[in-house]
DNA sequence: TTGACATGGTTGCAAATGCAACCATATAGC
DNA sequence: GCTATATGGTTGCATTTGCAACCATGTCAA
């Protein structure tokens, strides 16, 4: 009878509740979906341009190849946010010294602003969702999707080296 | 001098490697991106068709309102994903006998064989992404998202109450 | 019964996205 | 220097999405 039974593992009956990535992504989008609000319909941003201005906002002036790096952001969508945000002069480009593909990038005092405002009302969204689980738990989970984002891009990467959505 | 400083409060400079909803977001897409491969390079499955598909699956025979009110999709985007499931005969409709405006959702033998198939793979890819936290982390884990969806809904709805992406 | 409003579901249309292909410059090998 | 390949960034095109408007049925109340 081998060793009997008790570890049937459950290689069937796929439970829906216990999956982390749909788990996270509905996570994401209950928390992302009422900040999006402020982005949203006051400034009449995208997500991800409001990534794009938090990322330079936050780590200063730097090119898109490094945004997509940090972020995780697939590059086109990089290249159309910040051309978005140049048109609403929120950012501006300048040619890299070094290497001429490149620019570097730099919020404008328009971009500051703006990036100074949606940093403070992020600020209090993030502490009502903290709110929520109490300092202690947040903290820990901060810390454990950093570890799931750092192990991200191992394995497999395709030509050229596509990533996120 | 009031009392002293030493309470600053983060009220300026915000933390993007701190903000939860970023976090949340990147974790989800690394997490769901590789598993994305299987429904999609396999079956030319989308996210969300994966997803009521997994719905159907894991709770049986439902309609497209159920769906989005548990899985907090939006409805328009399980519609389409319905409609597309149902031209690759993997879901049929019969209309409800207690209100001809619902449609009671089933999978067809072929759409329960898909569910095993993309369920077995989906379990299998879990369990790489728990093997990388640990048991009781990953547990702990899914138990913060799960309070964080729930709490999701709350405070305003817009008219006809939208949800998701 | 008859409105008035809520609800399940679909559709039109504009916007956002993914991916592959592309341009220009860099870099490495010869 | 010259070709082959890698890299920063943009663009074309097909798909997916969001949102509002819509249709049909249901419900509640006068």
């Amino acid at each position: 009878m081998k060793f009997a039974e008790g570890r049937k593992i459950d290689t069937d009956g796929f439970d829906l509740e216990r999956f982390l990535p749909y788990l996270l992504n509905q996570a994401a989008e209950a928390t992302s979906r009422s900040f999006q609000e402020v982005y949203r319909t006051t400034y009449g941003m995208t997500r991800t341009q409001w990534r794009v201005l938090a990322n330079l906002g936050r780590f200063g002036a730097m090119t898109a190849r490094d945004i997509c790096r940090i972020s995780h952001i697939e590059k086109t969508k990089v290249s159309r946010a910040i051309a978005a945000l140049e048109r609403d002069n929120l950012v501006s480009r300048r040619e890299s010294k070094t290497d001429r593909r490149a620019e570097i990038l730099t919020l404008t005092p328009r971009g500051e602003e703006r990036f100074a405002e949606l940093g403070h009302r992020a600020i209090e969204h993030d502490r009502q969702v903290r709110a929520r689980l109490g300092p202690d738990v947040a903290e820990q989970l901060a810390s454990v999707l950093r570890m799931l984002i750092a192990d991200a891009g191992k394995s497999q990467s395709g030509p050229d080296d596509a990533q996120d959505q």
